[in-house]
DNA sequence: GCCAACGTTGGC
DNA sequence: GCCAACGTTGGC
């Protein structure tokens, strides 16, 4: 049975990479999440052809800034068995990878960023877990409708 | 830079 | 299995 489409949102602090990294180098691999609710969606959830709302946290402002899409399903987090990685891991083991990644590329950098702020004060995007208190996931699912609606929000012009 | 919220760790 | 201590996230 074919997969249906779903749609994530993917917080990247942009002093680490950034949307224009990611239109530089049109495709990278997500690693470093070590968090287990994001590696479900990961290991479980995420397919090849997933569409990505890229959001820049820690920024300033704070703010969704573009689109890419799912490339690859999921493999193990390499990083993770590497001692001179930042995200190396000593507990995950490589017979039985604890950690996850995904490839995306680059689709589209919005003409206009859509921010946090902006996102909060739109009715239509109350549910997300974005705007949810205390919410720290760094990958999370979204509705197609919130997909759609923050596509409209980058194209208007404020 | 502050700090609230949350996840993880480890002693018991 | 509880929970205090600690580390991290991320908005402000």
């Amino acid at each position: 049975m074919a997969h249906n489409k779903k749609y994530w949102l993917f917080k990247s602090e942009p002093n680490s990479f950034s949307i224009e990294d990611l239109e530089k180098s049109k495709t990278t691999f997500w690693d470093g999440v070590r968090n287990y609710q994001a590696r479900n969606y990961l290991r479980d959830e995420i397919r090849i052809g997933d569409q990505v709302i890229f959001y820049h946290s820690n920024s300033e402002p704070p703010a969704a800034v573009g689109v890419a899409e799912i490339c690859s399903n999921s493999y193990p987090d390499f990083t993770a068995f590497n001692p001179n990685d930042i995200h190396f891991d000593p507990k995950s083991d490589e017979k039985n990878p604890t950690w996850f990644m995904v490839d995306i590329q680059f689709v589209s950098k919005f003409a206009n960023k859509v921010t946090l702020q902006e996102i909060k004060a739109n009715p239509k995007l109350e549910k997300m877990k974005l705007v949810q208190k205390g919410n720290r996931l760094s990958i999370m699912p979204i509705e197609k409708e919130e997909f759609d609606e923050i596509l409209k929000m980058s194209k208007k012009k404020s």
